[in-house]
DNA sequence: AAATTTAGATTGATTGGTCAGTCATTACTG
DNA sequence: CAGTAATGACTGACCAATCAATCTAAATTT
């Protein structure tokens, strides 16, 4: 990736993320970046375009964040336990980018196609599901719907460490506990 | 209330939902509203009073919805368990309707008065879980962090059900089993 | 090694279109 | 007929996207 490429990206998190897509015109961006208007055009066919780079982006440093250190042959607690820690983690580094992502997934503004694309990397943690449920560790349900139970209980642990600013001991019992509060929901 | 200003709140809550805030002008509001374009601003000083407009009638009837029938003197399990009903029945009965308020509520498009004082009407809520933790029928948390699982359960419960098109029997088991799952975490 | 050509990247003023909000005029209504 | 409500053409501001001009640096020639 070219380095204005890269810039332009890293411009409209900063700007989406404080001032919401529709109201950073491409100028600014453009401006904040350090180029000029005509260059954004020339890395991204559109506005539109540009949206969706930022979402692959966001979506893969978020995979990536997720996955160092994850315990490939751990129990299936302490995996699903580790995808929990560090996405929270994520959430709490990186404000800017937890909630323009948050925003970016009930918007429309992604293209489908991205949306999709981006969804199918997140299959290992599927299998995950369906395997626990297999082994009888986890109770009989449709895998999509624990997943999204999964992630609703992520996104509640996120917002209210962040409203409360948590940190240092009160955050780790405040992110096992709800990991624990999830745990005993979809055990048997 | 107007007849003419409901017709616009009406017509606000449909293309908003379907379109998005800022892909429906206002021309386009009163147009589906039956009205000229200055009717608008007789009535809604800007088009963002309006979308203030739209979150309290929105929050409104989706309050008068949970509470109808609401098992005042019912144990902690039936009030709650009410309230869970009721949020999905409206979810799916009112697609549109829910689809727009998740949205306004991460936007920053409602102003800050708005929010908080629709928020203060759910204070029955948060005594609701104060009393039952006091009692030892729910674990020992802030309730601030219940409510907010419990909301987060809620929205996966109702967006998985409207994903998969459930209804009838597969529906009422969804919405048991979801509340099970929910009960189970967070009951000693 | 200097001079010249070439291809591609960068620029920002400009354009064409959109839209929130206004207000002079018209239509009701009691 | 007075007072109130409704109307919709209009305005000023804003902005995505364009494109002709300019710059940069690599390639080629003298």
């Amino acid at each position: 990736m070219n380095e204005k490429e890269a810039q332009l990206i890293e411009a409209s998190i900063d700007l989406f993320a404080q001032e919401g897509f529709w109201n950073t015109p491409t100028a600014r961006i453009a401006k904040h970046a350090g180029v000029a208007t005509g260059t954004l055009f020339n890395y991204f066919e559109s506005k539109d375009v540009l949206i969706d780079a930022v979402y692959r982006q966001l979506k893969q440093e978020w995979k990536t964040y997720l996955l160092a250190g994850y315990p490939q042959d751990g129990t299936l607690k302490e995996r699903v336990e580790h995808i929990w820690f560090r996405h929270i983690d994520w959430g709490l580094h990186f404000p800017l980018r937890y909630s323009l992502m948050m925003q970016l997934k009930l918007s429309d503004l992604v293209s489908h196609e991205m949306q999709q694309s981006q969804e199918a990397e997140l299959a290992f943690a599927y299998e995950m599901i369906v395997q626990g449920i297999a082994a009888g560790e986890l109770i009989d349900t449709d895998p999509a719907y624990l997943g999204q139970i999964f992630y609703a209980q992520l996104e509640a642990a996120v917002s209210y460490a962040t409203d409360h600013n948590l940190s240092g001991m009160p955050l780790t019992r405040h992110i096992t506990q709800g990991f624990e509060i999830f745990w005993q929901g979809v055990t048997p």
